[in-house]
DNA sequence: GTCATCATGTAAGCCGTTACATGATTGC
DNA sequence: GCAATCATGTAACGGCTTACATGATGAC
C-alpha cells in the first residue's frame, strides 16, 4: 500500500524521502502523516528490489543552489556535504528515481487486489488510474462496484428481519446505505464513460464528464489533496 | 477498537468467542471477519483486566439441551463435557459476561478519542451511542463534524492552487467532496435532534465544547426524530 | 552560536494477520 | 465412523507507530 503510493509519486518525478512524505500528505491525502519509521524502510525495500535507484539531484536544483563562483572555499564546502554516496545531493538528501523494473512492479501492484479490505485502497488506486491500461481500469471500477453491491445486499438482508435498531444505529445504517448507493451510481457513470471511450472513436475527456452533481456548492475546479478517501465505511448491517 | 466492539456486544448479552465473531461480522459489520488469532487474545486481555468474567451458560440454553430425566448416563455425559473450568458450558464453550468494571472501561473507551484516524472508529461509536450519556454523545458528533469540516477546508485550500488533475483523480475529488458535505449535513440533523431532545439548560462548564463552528456546509435545521433520515435526494445521473 | 527546519535513519512495541494444532458435537 | 461445523487456542510474522538518535543548513 505504502509502496504503491510511493511508486505512484515517483512515476511523476524524482523525489527524496522527506519530500515524498509531504506529497503523501498534501497531494494524495494518503495518511494524515506517514511516519519516517515506515517510510524509510519502505524506500530501502524498494531500492533493494530494484524498483528505484538513488540518483544525483536534477541539474536545475543543483545549479540554483551551488554558487557559480570559483571560490575554493565554497566549492570545497559543497563537495564535503555532497559527495558521500550516489543519490546524495546537497545536504544529505537521497533522491530516488523509479526504474523500468519499478514501473513493472507499480502496475502489477496497482492492478492487484491487495488490501482490498482497506477503504483507502480504492481511492489510492483510482487516483493513480491514469497509469493503468484501459482493461485494468475497468476491472478496478467493476471490482469496487461489485463489493459495494454485495455490501448493500448483505446490509438489506440483515436489516429486513429485525429493524429493532436504536435510533443512532438506524440513522447510521440509513446514511451509509444512501452513501453506498450514491457511490455505485457514480461508479456507473465512470464505467459508462470508460466503456464509451474504449469502444467508440470518442477519445479523451469524457471520463470525468458524468459527475458534477452540484448539489449547491460552488463548482470547484479543484485540485486538492487527492483524497482523504477514507470513506465512512459504515458499520452495522 | 476490537475490545470496544466486544464490550459493546457484551453489554447486550452473554456470549462466547465464536458467537462474538459472528456478531461482529453480521451485526456490527465491524471487520469482514476478525480472526480468532486476535479475538481470543483480546478476550483474555479483557478477562485479565476484570472487564469480563467467564460464566456458566444461561439456564435457558442449558435447560433446553440437558434432558430433565434422571437418567444416570445422560447426567454423566453432560458432566463430563461440561465441568472443566468456570464459564465452560456444553461443549468447550467459554461464555463471557461483562462486569461493572467492564462497563466502566466500556464507556471510557467509547468516549475516548482513540483510533480517531481509523474510519471505522466513528461508525462503531455511533452504533453504540445509546450507551453514552447525552453530553458524551454530543461530543462524539461534534468531533466528527469538526474533523470533516477540517478535511473539507484543507482540500479546498490545497485545491485553489495549481495544476489540473487527470479525470480520474478529479472525479474522485468531486465525489468525495460531495459525500463529505452530505455527511456533515447529516451530522447537523443528528446534532439538532440531540440538542432538541435532552438539554433544556446547558450545564455549567459549557465553555469547552461550545456550539459548532459552522464553517463549511449548510446549516440544515431539520428537526424531527432522528429516525427520519429522508435525505434531500438531490440525485443526478 | 543557537534555533527551527530539513533530512535520514534505528529500536521497541502494538495490533493485527495467517497458519497451525486441537478437540467436541451433530448429522448422515 | 466420518465429515462438517463449532469452538478455542498458540506461533510466527508483518507493517505501521512512537520514541530515540544523528546531523546538515539557513536565518537571525
Amino acid at each position: 500500500m505504502l509502496e504503491l503510493a510511493i511508486l505512484g509519486l515517483l512515476e511523476g518525478e524524482e523525489l527524496h524521502g522527506y519530500e515524498i512524505r509531504k506529497r503523501l500528505r498534501d497531494e494524495l491525502g494518503f495518511l494524515s502523516n506517514v511516519s519516517f519509521g515506515s517510510l524509510y524502510p519502505a524506500l530501502n525495500r524498494l531500492e533493494r528490489s530494484g524498483a528505484v535507484v538513488a540518483v544525483a539531484e536534477p541539474d536545475t536544483e543543483l545549479r540554483a543552489v551551488v554558487p557559480m563562483t570559483g571560490s575554493l572555499g565554497g566549492e570545497r564546502a559543497a563537495m564535503r556535504s555532497r559527495r558521500s554516496a550516489p543519490g546524495r545531493g546537497r545536504r544529505g538528501r537521497k533522491v530516488y528515481r523509479i526504474t523500468d523494473e519499478g514501473r513493472r512492479q507499480f502496475v502489477e501492484l496497482l492492478d492487484s487486489e491487495r488490501d482490498a479490505d482497506d477503504p483507502r485502497s480504492f481511492g489510492l488506486r483510482l487516483a493513480l488510474a491514469r497509469y493503468l491500461p484501459p482493461a485494468a481500469r475497468l476491472r478496478l471500477l467493476e471490482r469496487r462496484r461489485a463489493s459495494l453491491v454485495e455490501r448493500l445486499d448483505q446490509a438489506r438482508a440483515a436489516t429486513s428481519g429485525r429493524d429493532r435498531l436504536d435510533p443512532y444505529a438506524r440513522s447510521l445504517v440509513e446514511h451509509t446505505t444512501e452513501a453506498t448507493e450514491r457511490e455505485i451510481s457514480w461508479l456507473d457513470r465512470l464505467l459508462a464513460a470508460e466503456r464509451a471511450r474504449g469502444t467508440s472513436p470518442t477519445p479523451g475527456p469524457a471520463a470525468s464528464a458524468g459527475p458534477a452533481p452540484r448539489v449547491g456548492g460552488p463548482t470547484a475546479d479543484n485540485e486538492s489533496s487527492i483524497l482523504t478517501m477514507a470513506e465512512t465505511e459504515g458499520d452495522i448491517s
